[in-house]
DNA sequence: TTAGGCATGTAAAGTGTTACATGATTTG
DNA sequence: CAAATCATGTAACACTTTACATGCCTAA
């Protein structure tokens, strides 16, 4: 499940180009599978030279040819076997909290706003998904509807997470030394 | 902040040789920034060549040289001024999801199975954290503890919200299509 | 007039993953 | 007797990120 596998997914629901496919990721995509031009151009090429999908070049004017890409039947065939034939990775990379486990090396005035920045892009996050929830309104599947729920629903533990257990990194030591598993109900 | 610099970070607590640091990864960051020997060892040498670190190589019988590396003052400097300059990521890169929102294509077995290993790596993700907490009893660092909470929380966040959303996705369509945001506790 | 949207890509650099290669000792 | 632990590393591969390169149209 790579890029390239990704792009061949969203081309069995749609034709598409490269632009409008890194739209797709922006929206959809973004808080779970990242994507820029970098990997979806070459992905696209990638797959046409497979022939998985095929590609008609229109002409505009001022702007390059727009290249729509379309899946192909082998496309269709591959894309449902890579379903079935991978194992699902999940893969989290986070500096935010390889940073807090040396929160002990890291002032307090740095250390709140690493804090503050995490929760706020989380909060972001949220509102991002809501906002596409609400374009994609009655017309969404259910498997993008659960996928956006598990991203808010993440996130928002995350984000309460935080705010309700963020003084137990502060130098300024009391003794409580809690920790607050379950965070106040949002 | 890379694998190079977490090891520079770790070397802070305590001199260590690759095979340790691998053990502290697999204990400690697993959950949120594994590495594995391919990447240890080659930051090792590179911490080494920057002078970050010095090596000592204790000969051992039946086993190649122990290579234990202590961090320098500058490597000291170069550590802190990292935790203070890079702008932390916080990536999720799930394979997962990506088949999840894909689910009107996956039959219900397979489908099932896919949402029950995942939550079963979630819960043995949990067990592990829970575990390592025990061993560090008492000598753990604030970060350390908060690290390994939020791993918890964001982890049965997780999982509770598969398990109470699950049955939104198999083709036997009801018509109950409420997304649970709040699972049931516990 | 400036920012944003539309539309394509390449090239190099950076990083991580996986497989390979070796081998004694200890524990079950 | 098999598996795990200790202990090192390299090499090839895969993949992504970032910067570069171009340029018109439209709306504020």
């Amino acid at each position: 499940m790579d890029v390239k596998t990704l792009c061949l997914g969203l081309l069995t629901v749609q034709e598409a180009c490269g632009y409008d496919l890194k739209k797709t990721f922006e929206s959809s995509f973004k808080h779970f599978f990242p994507a820029g031009y970098g990997s979806i151009y070459p992905a696209l090429a990638d797959l046409a030279a497979a022939g998985l999908v095929s590609c008609r070049e229109i002409p505009q004017i001022g702007k390059p040819d727009r290249k729509v890409y379309r899946i192909t039947e082998a496309g269709e065939k591959a894309f449902i076997q890579s379903l079935n034939r991978t194992d699902p990775q999940h893969k989290l990379r986070s500096e935010f909290l390889a940073m807090i486990y040396f929160s002990d090396r890291i002032d307090d005035e740095r250390l709140a706003d690493l804090l503050d920045d995490r929760v706020e892009k989380l909060r972001e996050s949220i509102r991002h998904i809501e906002r596409i929830s609400q374009q994609h309104e009655g017309d969404s599947s259910a498997g993008a509807d659960f996928v956006a729920g598990f991203g808010t629903v993440v996130a928002e533990a995350a984000a309460r997470y935080i705010e309700s257990n963020r003084h137990l990194l502060t130098q300024t030591k009391d003794m409580d030394t809690d920790i607050h598993i379950n965070a106040a109900t949002g």
